[in-house]
DNA sequence: GGGCCGATGATATGATATAACACTTGAGCC
DNA sequence: GGCTCAAGTGTTATATCATATCATCGGCCC
């Protein structure tokens, strides 16, 4: 089993179950399309397959999971390195996020307006993450950052608790946990 | 070369030249005492040496380095995952922490007495690492959360920039740097 | 002194990430 | 068209970070 396994069959409740994930993806690659062009970047076929990997839940996976699930999809067989390369295009045209705390990436469901201060909030039990705006998170480091004479220039931050599924699932008697 | 290399020889203003490191050390290990014998953990010489190596600076240092240092230290070698057991051990005594950006480890020279809520700092210069308090931190997490219905139980924070040393050193010209 | 348990040793392996160099391809230019 | 250039990708090898598993050792309790 992979070291950190964030994505949990059991658990899972992402995919088809509460919301519908189809418009979630149609934005995405949307957004990527338009960040490509701006940045002056391409958004390639590989880059593509790649998002799609990602995109195809709202958990944190990790590259080699990606690189998996590309082989698995397509047959023909891509190195570590070309999945990292596209993965660093992602981040760059910020389509991709990593999760520093797990190694993993996930998809950016929710352009960051405000530059900074987002903050991903990762479920113990499902492994979903959840990006939410703190406006004032970015602004408080600074100020923190500035009584000790730290120019802060960029932050991440993530936090770990139950989502709301998960909570909800917690809640019910265990033989209902198949309705 | 390392791929994160976070000691850099040439920038490294931190041991002996603005500070007396020793005190910093001596509290550390006393806290160390402390903190081990309430939890019912043993600060045993093994855990002792990794706690010195890690806290011969403020800088974050990868478990390799650590175990590099013994071994240069005593000659008697090391196994990679003795010395992340130990790390392991420091961590929960609250003495070590993770930079979770960088795979590393930093020592903490200020207890977090108010649980949660304390952020790293990170310099992109010298790769010292200061720990700031950020009360209200956790609080405007839980509040992000909360409103998603996502229960957040803990949280890291990390800022990356330029630390006060390095942004003196940064406006100085160059033939002055030695001084 | 025998059993238990936490800590460490020893060995092997898994998981994550990058270096270095070659090849392809497409855009811009003449 | 043919040229050049740069971005992207392929290929191979390797560096770096972390854990699984089982054996052993040494204190502590009774």
């Amino acid at each position: 089993m992979r070291r950190h396994e964030l994505t949990n069959p059991a658990a899972a409740h992402t995919d088809g179950a509460s919301h519908d994930h189809a418009v979630c993806i149609d934005a995405l690659l949307d957004r990527a399309k338009h960040s490509f062009g701006e940045k002056g970047l391409k958004l390639t076929a590989l880059r593509l397959r790649v998002l799609e990997e990602i995109a195809a839940s709202h958990d944190a996976v990790g590259a080699y999971d990606v690189l998996e699930r590309l082989a698995a999809r397509s047959g023909g067989k891509v190195a570590p390195i070309s999945v990292y390369r596209a993965i660093e295009a992602l981040r760059e045209a910020g389509v991709v996020h990593r999760l520093e705390s797990r190694n993993a990436f996930f998809a950016c469901h929710a352009p960051h307006l405000g530059r900074h201060g987002h903050m991903a909030l990762v479920c113990d039990k499902c492994a979903e993450v959840v990006e939410v705006e703190a406006p004032d998170f970015h602004a408080s480091l600074q100020r923190a950052g500035r009584d000790r004479g730290f120019a802060v220039t960029s932050a991440i931050a993530e936090g770990f608790g139950v989502c709301e599924v998960c909570r909800a699932e917690a809640t019910k008697p265990a033989h209902e946990e198949q309705s």
